[in-house]
DNA sequence: TGCCAGGCCGGGT
DNA sequence: ACCCGGCATGGC
């Protein structure tokens, strides 16, 4: 077995199915994306509540809700004003493009994500984490854990860019969109684990060794 | 109290 | 091409 697999079994063994994206639909699952840039999920958990509440968590209410209801809204989640727009931006590129939420089931993987990285407000991990949890296609979502945690065993270095980190694991790892949602979701679980500031094998944190080690401390 | 959170953009050098 | 500040709330 890769190394990339036996580390994927022993972090579902210790921490079990995460039962990943935390939303209803795929709408809320692109909302939630959006609002989570730089954000504690906590927080965007009281935004998602708020607009459920004032009926705003889909498609054409949101296109046509005004800015200031839209921030007041999300305000929990942080960013308020720059994630109005990242929203607006978002709905109003489907609209011009599409027409409908539902035309981007239409398209290819590499069309879905090539359109979302078009779109002000979006980047890769927005786009990918779109991609996989809410249209179920096989990209492996890459965040600020994940580089963390293989800078931290020195399986990357520390200038390695997005999608270099996101080929070692696609690399890796057969193109099942199933093993790309539960890994994503067990390495947020365990970067929170890792002190931001830390050196390589800081005594905090789990993981110690990865090459002929115990993975969990 | 300060630091951190499931990024991304835009302006300065 | 890099580097860096701005964006903002809530939890520990």
């Amino acid at each position: 077995m890769s190394l990339f697999k036996e580390i994927f079994q022993k972090l579902f063994d210790h921490f079990g199915k995460q039962n990943w994206w935390p939303g209803e639909t795929p709408f809320e699952v692109c909302v939630g994306a959006i609002l989570t840039q730089n954000t504690a999920w906590s927080n965007v958990e009281h935004a998602i509540e708020n607009l459920k509440k004032q009926n705003l968590l889909n498609f054409e209410s949101l296109l046509k809700a005004s800015p200031e209801i839209v921030a007041q809204a999300i305000r929990p989640a942080g960013y308020f004003n720059i994630k109005t727009k990242r929203l607006k931006n978002f709905l109003e590129g489907i609209a011009k493009e599409f027409g409908t939420f539902d035309a981007l089931f239409h398209l290819s993987k590499d069309h879905l994500r090539e359109f979302l990285l078009s779109l002000k407000g979006i980047g890769p991990e927005t786009a990918d984490s779109m991609v996989l949890y809410a249209f179920e296609k096989p990209v492996f979502v890459v965040d600020a854990y994940t580089k963390r945690i293989l800078v931290r065993h020195r399986l990357i270095e520390e200038e390695a860019d997005y999608f270099q980190t996101q080929e070692f694991f696609e690399n890796a790892l057969e193109n099942d969109p199933k093993l790309f949602n539960e890994y994503h979701a067990l390495i947020v679980m365990t970067g929170k684990n890792y002190c931001k500031k830390s050196k390589p094998n800081c005594a905090h944190c789990p993981l110690k060794e990865v090459n002929g080690g115990p993975i969990l401390g």
